[in-house]
DNA sequence: TCCTTTCTGTATCGATCAATACATAAATCG
DNA sequence: CGATTTATGTATTGATCGATACAGAAAGGA
């Protein structure tokens, strides 16, 4: 391997969950080289040789955060015993995770770059991953939950999946315009509440 | 007046319109002047004379987006017989305005600026306001449902609001995702079948 | 007609952006 | 030791950003 040559004079983890941190509260485009350098507390040469670019950057940092602040949230979703506590879990994580004090509001992967024609489409698609992953992930744990029986069977997994997703994706929207915990919690149970009717009316869409 | 002076070379809503649909494509940021004086068909000094500046333009923009484009999703919030009815109205009307052909995807409200520090807190404001103008319009729809006796006594009109405005929300980042309309009118389905249960089980939270 | 007013086109401003050239410092290898 | 390799700090690059200075053109008012 490679231990020759000087040595770095800084921690990449921490230099790495700086980025992710301001690019999580200043997005993409509105964090610069200069913020990045100071946050980070290196030289862009630095920089580059550790990371290569800004948008490889972000995009380490956007599996950073997914890997650990936005983790918490999805912690639940396969050992939750039905379908319907997975999401209630997953919402109701959503509202806490979205509202601690001292950190950005809101998911950093619907965030922090706009999904624009012109925006950098290596970050894009980046971010697009994450969440069609995470809506994936849903429709999985729907399917399962139709195995296991506590959802009917001939349930729209992908139908209800694209709701939840997109319910959850709205509160990073609502975080970010001041919502408060209990706003986004009333969200969570107000999803939970209609859950049962929902599903039992989608198995015949009309 | 002023009917003194050398007269426009242009026609300022048609320019304005062009603005919009730019903005509305490819954001605020990503969006710059050369992009808008090519598609405005004019040069910079006479955008400057007419609207300002760049930020000043994109507010305008955006209420040309809320009286045209963006307009018909709420046409039916206070016609609509029922609460249930409107958002479902609401809903079904947000999925076919955002998957129109030859349009942008999604709702320039929601998409057009992160509401990220950093950025230019007039244009993000201005935006915050339009969200929180129609999250507002919810909440007295729903005030009225109860008065009509569409909805029970003591429904949490706001937080009933706030969810159906977070769906709503998220359905834009669906879109951009490229989400068919089929999906997002799955969506709507769903939030409309579960509506019943829903508003029954939020008048006593817990 | 001449003056004032307003708009237009050219050309460019200073600021900021992401990214590097270059020389030096600090480590391993032979 | 000397050679090689890698990281660092200073200084700067070309590009692009939003916004203007300036002079000329086109209108109304006197």
């Amino acid at each position: 391997m490679s231990s020759r040559g000087r040595p770095r004079n800084f921690s990449r983890e921490e230099a790495l969950a700086s980025a992710m941190r301001l690019f999580w509260d200043k997005g993409y485009d509105n964090t610069s080289l200069t913020d990045l350098t100071q946050a980070m507390g290196l030289k862009p040469p630095s920089l580059y040789a550790a990371f290569g670019s800004k948008a490889q950057l972000f995009i380490e940092a956007v599996d950073l955060y997914g890997r650990t602040d936005g983790a918490g949230i999805w912690d639940e979703l396969e050992t939750a015993p039905t379908a319907k506590a997975a999401v209630h879990d997953l919402l109701r994580r959503t509202a806490e995770n979205f509202t601690r004090g001292g950190e950005p509001r809101g998911c950093m992967v619907v965030l922090s770059a706009p999904q624009m024609a012109g925006g950098d489409p290596e970050v894009c698609d980046a971010l697009k991953v994450h969440r069609l992953e995470k809506q994936v992930a849903l429709e999985r744990r729907f399917e399962r939950g139709v195995a296991d029986g506590d959802l009917p069977e001939g349930t729209p997994c992908a139908a209800i999946a694209a709701y939840v997703a997109s319910l959850q994706h709205g509160m990073s929207i609502e975080a970010r315009d001041g919502a408060t915990r209990e706003t986004l919690m009333a969200i969570a149970d107000c999803a939970a509440a209609g859950w049962d009717a929902m599903v039992a009316a989608s198995i015949k869409p009309n």
